[in-house]
Parts: structure tokens; C-alpha cells; sequence
RNA sequence: GCGCCGUUAGCUCAGCUGGAUAGAGCGUCUGGCUACGGACCAGAAGGCCGGGGGUUCGAAUCCCUCACGGCGUGCCA
């Protein structure tokens, strides 16, 4: 348990024991059964914890909030707590002070965990897959990719300093309409160099991007006109495989440049290729969740979904205003859909290798494949509704110039994520995405090389260098950071020395919070709000010079933070660089 | 039409399972080291929390409704 749980039981405890014995006073009505709900008030002012049991409390006994406040109080013992006066404010509140003991168990205990602070076991023995970015390898990957990426890794992260099994991965979607229209696209460059580029029409709808052409003439430099007249399926596979080839092992070496890396990189082909989406097509016709229509074999999705709906509660009316309707698995030209293939990798996941949740980081854009997803899953008697998670994320929108800028693959606009991570450093950029998910963010091109200057990871990343700096400087001058039990911590008593000790507290509630929404963004303003709490003790206390207990006792609260900054930043995956 | 996400300071965003006077950063303005890193700190200005109703002792937070913006609603992936 960590520190900041303990004082909040300690709260609670204090406040039941107290309610008890007024109740055998005859000072309030027995039979309340309120959980005292603790808090940490905003304004130090008001305490350094509060509950508002008296407030909730209130009206079951048909008094006065103050007045059971002022019951309550006359009968809180607080020897042997944490707490030195507990006062009644505003309307009812009852605020409690901490004594020097928590201020030095906090950085005991924060010393005794080392590069474990923060871990918990709130996930304990949970086998969790997150998969993200799984970009389509046919071409560069963009902006909403980084930040999948990015949100994808740190979650993963974050999920086993919660005490999780994680793993992480990438679906290469190598098979399917889009590979086929990849190799068109590149059958038709290819075609464009040896004939001429008027003399070959380009697809409509194929990549417009000038990676294909790079990839067509690269194919040629290799290949020459071997590939020119022999049959369309030979020449499409070569083709493919050869963009494919190139186009993958880009994409691991630019996640690697963000220091993302994956447990495993799972290729949808192996799915067909094993007969495993045959397979899994037959378990939900053998389950009678299929039939056949116009040639195809389609998924009573309808069915499933309006099960579930009404499990959830919903009315008839308002699941027929959703008009659900079934999808495809089987075209009527007896090739299985991306959905069919999706649905047997998920299988998969659950039934094959074990995983007890699956996370998904997946675009927006992408959100009316969730459902149905899941319903496939509860279908198969996996359970997706609770074991399947969807983490939606919203797109970035490119901003140039007050102008956006399309993403598209198709179009050949996108800016890559290379090109990205060449103008802008790579903690910069990980801070940058490390964002809420369903924030819709904007990214001005224009400002990206500003963004430099403004992000605030330069600013976490100061706070510990200019700590490390310190250090150096004191041990120059003999002074060693000592053991939390060979420093006498009760000397710290300024307000920016507790309100620091306090913020250090924090971190494991603030993981826990991370794990728990699936939103590691926590992790980002909480670096950003310890560093201004370190900032602010730093510019108010002075170390050097001082008396050598206070100088000792300050050191090692300043070298405290630094471990902290310095487990943070690792966690998210950002440097914690010694000088800047 | 229906569905999902969003709307908080000039800009980018917080607001921790309903709490006290709604907070940061950037930008603007004013101050602060012959002293451990001024990439810092202190202070100021800047808000009908998109509009309207409801629940509650108490609502930015929960419910309803409307407006605006993004995305989706394929025998595409």
C-alpha cells in the first residue's frame, strides 16, 4: 500500500471510530452506514486531507453537517496517527493536518522501493495483449501512427508497472484487397518505367504516393523487364512481396527510433495460410451464426448485436433505430474479408494463446468495427464484451498554415512519420502524443519546430538536470546523499519542502489512474507538476551553505525527485538526460 | 437519418469514480540571483466551463435536449 492509500484509511478509520463512539454518547443517531469519502483538497489552507462524511452523513441523521462535524470531532483520537489536528470548515468539511512522520516514511518508503516505486499489483497475474499502430505495410506510416504508437507503448508500460503480463504487437495485414491493390499500383510504375508514363494508365484507386514509384524503379534497378510479360499472378506476388520486403523492416526501424519495440509482429497471412480463418468461419456456421446470400456466406451480426443490446439493457425501439445490419466473411468470389480474417486473429488471442484481455489501440475512423468485433468474439463463447478492449483513438489532424492537410495514403500527402521524427526530437514528439486518447489533437506543421522550445519535456527534463548538477557539486564538497534512516527528515518543514514530499507521493495513485482508464497521459502532467513542485522547493530552499542537517535532509529530498523524474520519464519513455 | 468522440482563458490542454475561490503550459504585462543551472521562480491580466432544462446540501463533472465540429454507417482495410 502506498502512502497516500494508507493516510486516506487512516482518514476513514478515524472517522468511523469517532462516529462510533459519539454514537455511544448519544451525540448522533446510530445505523448511518456512509463511507467516508477522502480527499485531497486543492488549497493547503483546508488541510492536507478531508472528508465529507458529515456533508453526505448529514441528512440521514437530520442534522446539521457542522453539527455532526462538531460531534465528530470532539472524539477523534489522533495519537498514534499520522495526523496532528483535524479542523471542521465551510459547510462541514473535516480537514486534517499531517504530522512530520508521513513527510519521512514517504521518502523512506520511496527509497526502500527504488526504480520499483510506483509498481503495483492491482494487475497481478493478468495476461494482457496490447496491440497498436498495425499500419498497413503499403505504405509510409503518418502522424496517427506516432501516436498510436506512442499512446500504445507507454500504455503497455504502464500496465505492467501495474503488475500485468504485457506484450506487445503488431498485426502486419499482408494479405487481402489492400496487398492486391498495392501490387497494382506498383505493376503499374513498373509498367510507367519500361514503356513510358503516358503510355500506362495508373488506377484510380490505387497508392498515388511516391514511395511507389521509389519501390517500382527499385524493383526495376533488381529485376529489369524479367516481370514484363509474364502472368498478372506471378508478376502481383513478386511485386507485392518485393514492397512488402522493403516496406516492413522501414516501419520497425522508424518505431525503433521512438524506442518502440514489439514482442511479436503477427502476419495476417499465416492466418490463411494455416486454414486457421477457414477454420474459425466453420466455428460460427457450426455455432449457426452464418448463412449464405447472394453467393456469400455473411455473419448474423444483427443477431448477435441485438442480443447483447438488450443484455445491456437498451429497448426494442431504440435497437431498431440502429438498423444493425450483418457483414460479410466469404465474398461470393470466395475470398474471406479483412472482418473474417480479424475475427480469427482475435480467436487467436484469446483461444489459442491464452491472453486474458486484449487491448487495441485503433484510429477513430475505425470505431463502427467495434461492436461487431466484440459480438464475433461472444459468438465464438470468448466473452469479447468484457475481454475485448478498444482503445479509440481520435485522428490527428495536420495543420499547415491554418490549412489542414489530408492524411491519406491515397492521395500521396501524408507526411511520414520520418519526416516527422527528422524536424523534431524524439522525447519531444513521445511527451507530445503521450496525450488523452479521445482528445482530438491538432498538430501544426508550422509550429513543429517551435514546439521544440514549448513542450514541457524540457522543462521535466531541466528539474533533473539541474538535480544532478547539485549533486555533483555537493559531493565535490564531501556531502554524499546518506540513507533515509541516517537523515534526520523532520527538518523539512517549509511548505514547498511537504508540498514537494506530497507530490512524490502521488505517483503510484497516478500509475494506478494510467492503468485503470487506459490513459497514460496521467504520467505527462504529473512529471510536469513535480518538476514545477521541485522548481518551486529549489528556488525557496537553499542547500548549500545551510546548517549539515538541513543540508542533508534537503539533499535527500532533492535526490529523491530525481529518482522519481527519473522513473517517470523512463516509463513514458522519454530521456532523463543529466545535462542539457 | 442513426451511431461514436469532442466543445473549459487569446492558443494547446487539465480538472483525480459530484466538493470549498474552475487549474497548468504557451502568449501578454510587472518583478526576482556578486548565492547550488535564469531552459527557473514570484505576481498580474485573461472564464455566462457551447446554449437550455433536470437530479443534488453541492454540478465543468450525472440525466434529458438543442447547437457546432470530427469520424463512421462497403461483398474496402
Amino acid at each position: 500500500m502506498n502512502m497516500i492509500q494508507k493516510a486516506k484509511e487512516q482518514v476513514q478509520e478515524l472517522t468511523k471510530q469517532a462516529y462510533a463512539v459519539a454514537v455511544k454518547e448519544g451525540l448522533l443517531p446510530e445505523g448511518v452506514t456512509v463511507e467516508p469519502s477522502v480527499e485531497i483538497p486543492k488549497d493547503v489552507s483546508n488541510g492536507d486531507y478531508t472528508t465529507t462524511f458529515c456533508l453526505a452523513a448529514a441528512k440521514a441523521m437530520k442534522m446539521n453537517p457542522r453539527q455532526v462535524a462538531a460531534a465528530l470531532a470532539q472524539h477523534m483520537t489522533l495519537q498514534d496517527s499520522y495526523f496532528t489536528s483535524v479542523e471542521i470548515a465551510g459547510p462541514g468539511f473535516m480537514n486534517f493536518r499531517l504530522g512530520d512522520k508521513w513527510f519521512g516514511d514517504t521518502v523512506a518508503a520511496i527509497e526502500a522501493a527504488g526504480e520499483d516505486y510506483g509498481c503495483s499489483d492491482m494487475l497481478r497475474g493478468q495476461k494482457i495483449m496490447v496491440e497498436f499502430v498495425s499500419a498497413n505495410p503499403t505504405g509510409p506510416m503518418h502522424m496517427g501512427n506516432a501516436r498510436g504508437g506512442v499512446l500504445g507503448d507507454t500504455l503497455a508500460s504502464v500496465l505492467k508497472k501495474s503488475g500485468a503480463d504485457v506484450w506487445r504487437e503488431f498485426y502486419v495485414n499482408d494479405a487481402g484487397n489492400q496487398i492486391e491493390k498495392f501490387a497494382k499500383s506498383l505493376e503499374a510504375r513498373y509498367f510507367q518505367i519500361i514503356k513510358g508514363e503516358d503510355a500506362v494508365e495508373f488506377p484510380e484507386d490505387g497508392y498515388h504516393g511516391d514511395d511507389i514509384r521509389e519501390l517500382a524503379q527499385l524493383f526495376y534497378e533488381q529485376e529489369g523487364e524479367k516481370y514484363l510479360d509474364c502472368d498478372e499472378t506471378t508478376r502481383h506476388d513478386a511485386l507485392a512481396q518485393f514492397g512488402l520486403s522493403h516496406n516492413i523492416p522501414k516501419m520497425k526501424r522508424d518505431l525503433e527510433r521512438y524506442g518502440i519495440r514489439y514482442d511479436q509482429w503477427f502476419f495476417e497471412s499465416s492466418l490463411h495460410e494455416s486454414g486457421y480463418v477457414a477454420d474459425t468461419v466453420a466455428a460460427l456456421t457450426a455455432q449457426g451464426y452464418t448463412y449464405e446470400k447472394d453467393g456469400a456466406l455473411w455473419l448474423k451480426t444483427a443477431e448477435i448485436l441485438t442480443k447483447n443490446l438488450r443484455e445491456a439493457g437498451k429497448s426494442d425501439t431504440d435497437i431498431e433505430k440502429l438498423a444493425l445490419k450483418d457483414d460479410v466473411l466469404r465474398r461470393a468470389n470466395g475470398f474471406y474479408t479483412y472482418f473474417a480474417a480479424d475475427i480469427a486473429y482475435h480467436r487467436n488471442k484469446f483461444a489459442v494463446r491464452g491472453f486474458d484481455k486484449v487491448i487495441n489501440i485503433w484510429g477513430a475512423d475505425h470505431h463502427g468495427h467495434v461492436a461487431r468485433l466484440k459480438g464475433a468474439m461472444d459468438a465464438l463463447g470468448l466473452d469479447g464484451t468484457h475481454r475485448l478492449d478498444i482503445v479509440l483513438m481520435q485522428l490527428v489532424k495536420l495543420v499547415r498554415d491554418g490549412e489542414v492537410v489530408r492524411m491519406s495514403k491515397r492521395t500521396g500527402k501524408a507526411i511520414s512519420l520520418t519526416d516527422l521524427l527528422d524536424e523534431i526530437p524524439v522525447d519531444a514528439c513521445r511527451y507530445f502524443f503521450n496525450a488523452k486518447p479521445e482528445t482530438q489533437m491538432e498538430f501544426d506543421l508550422g509550429l513543429a519546430v517551435r514546439e521544440d522550445s514549448e513542450n514541457p519535456v524540457y522543462y521535466v527534463q531541466y528539474a533533473h538536470a539541474r538535480i544532478c548538477t547539485l549533486l555533483k557539486a555537493l559531493a565535490a564538497e564531501g556531502y554524499q546523499v546518506k540513507d533515509a534512516a541516517q537523515v534526520d527528515l523532520t527538518v523539512l518543514t517549509a511548505a514547498e519542502e511537504k508540498a514537494l514530499i506530497k507530490q512524490l507521493a502521488q505517483y503510484p495513485v497516478v500509475v494506478q489512474l494510467a492503468a485503470r482508464d487506459y490513459d497514460p497521459s496521467f504520467i505527462n502532467r504529473y512529471l510536469t507538476e513535480l518538476a514545477a513542485a521541485f522548481h518551486k522547493f529549489y528556488n525557496a530552499c537553499r542547500i548549500k551553505g545551510e546548517a549539515e542537517n538541513v543540508l542533508l535532509a534537503r539533499l535527500k529530498l532533492a535526490d529523491t525527485a530525481r529518482a522519481v523524474l527519473k522513473n517517470g520519464m523512463t516509463l513514458i519513455g522519454c530521456s532523463a538526460p543529466e545535462k542539457m
